[in-house]
DNA sequence: CAAATTTGTTCGGTGAGCCTAACAATCGGC
DNA sequence: GCCGATTGTTAGGCTCACCGAACAAATTTG
């Protein structure tokens, strides 16, 4: 019945919990019960009945076949998994000697475990960082949102000159495939064109100088901000 | 039906299995329905029904009221367990600063979450220990049994001059009345007496020189070999 | 705008892991 | 060696998280 306290939810929650809010942050569609349930590799009746679940826990709220919103409530605990997991991505890269394109997988199973005290030292070892190895910003322990900036590259126009802000760690293999080319969280580059039936955008990068092309997926995940 | 493969246990049943391994890695005599339930914090019925499937999944022999024994496959699941509780301690107080005492509760859930290959980054990180910071032996990845020696403190004969092999860490409260007592392993004493019906015993150590007096409790729960 | 498709919900079922209560087997004391 | 106490097991229930199948609502399309 009533709001549960924040430490005892379930795996499963705290997964539909961060996905929510996830989907919130880079777009403003909200989220649907396929898109969860295809992200979660689940069946859209799992996540139906697990939304019908958080929503009595005071967690979102969501009338039948209308939109799923987190209350203040479902929302602090999904900036907390997100810090943890962004801290934990960190914490492997800086401590463990961890890839960026490595680090997804263990963080997602690790969030569930970790403590807050560990959250808390983890943050400490690593000097308070803001941004996680892929440039997400890392939210601080009073839960205060870290709105993110940025725009996708495929929304830049040519000639722009911009600095690599994000880039999407969904897929593990794309991200090796970024590390080959050399683009990370802070490269500099200049948008040459976008050629649009063919769903390819032309960059250039420095050191070495050289020219990248980039089909729509890839492109889809980077994220940049005006230098 | 058959054996599962290794990587996909449930939490309680890895509990179990660590649990029975435990019992035995000190004392002899096999474990019973009530203690498990005991130290699990659950009732008998629910070990009872533990076991039950565990035999179903080949890992445990037991007959019904008969004694609870692992089996190859099981035992290699309980040994990795105890792996990589023992590698967690090491880390938590070497690389973020955790005190022994603190460090059972956190490493008993993270047991359950981390993967062979964060088990084995951070065995290299530390340099490969052999002990935790109880001093409790850390088996090989190769699942090596680590044979612990030692004998219980209240096995000793006064006159005795002994060195701390480990300490349990049930009881984090008893671990930081040790620490003020400035034991802890490695740390060399002299039996002086023991009080049979005070059930007390009485140690001398050195830096500073004093004697301390342990009660039934802490004597059994350090262990020390002969120097 | 009605039919067809897509999307979301409900319903009944499964297994793990827990519970309490009732019952069965074993063990210890005399 | 019997009886009572202790210990272990079975039976029946519960929740969570999943499934597939059937159905209902909403959206797209001709």
């Amino acid at each position: 019945m009533g709001v549960m306290p924040v430490s005892d939810l379930s795996s499963a929650a705290q997964d539909y919990l961060k996905l929510i809010w996830s989907a919130t942050e880079w777009s403003p569609a909200p989220i649907t019960v396929s898109v969860m349930a295809e992200r979660l590799g689940v069946r859209p009746s799992t996540v139906s009945d697990g939304i019908k679940r958080l929503a009595g826990q005071g967690l979102v709220t969501h009338a039948p076949y209308g939109s799923i919103e987190l209350t203040d409530a479902g929302r602090a605990h999904a900036v907390a998994m997100v810090r943890r997991h962004r801290l934990l991505e960190t914490f492997l890269v800086d401590v463990l000697g961890y890839s960026w394109d490595e680090v997804h997988d263990e963080a997602e199973v690790l969030e569930h475990a970790v403590s807050d005290t560990l959250i808390e030292r983890m943050d400490r070892k690593l000097g308070h960082p803001t941004r996680d190895p892929h440039g997400d910003p890392i939210p601080g322990a009073d839960g205060r949102p870290s709105l993110p900036e940025g725009t996708r590259l495929t929304a830049t126009a040519a000639g722009d000159t911009v600095a690599i802000t994000r880039i999407s760690d969904a897929d593990p293999q794309m991200l090796r495939y970024f590390t080959e080319l050399g683009l990370a969280p802070d490269t500099r580059l200049t948008v040459r064109e976008h050629r649009p039936y063919a769903d390819v955008t032309t960059v250039r990068v420095h050191e070495p100088e050289r020219d990248i092309d980039l089909g729509a997926s890839a492109s889809d995940a980077i994220w940049v901000v005006a230098v």
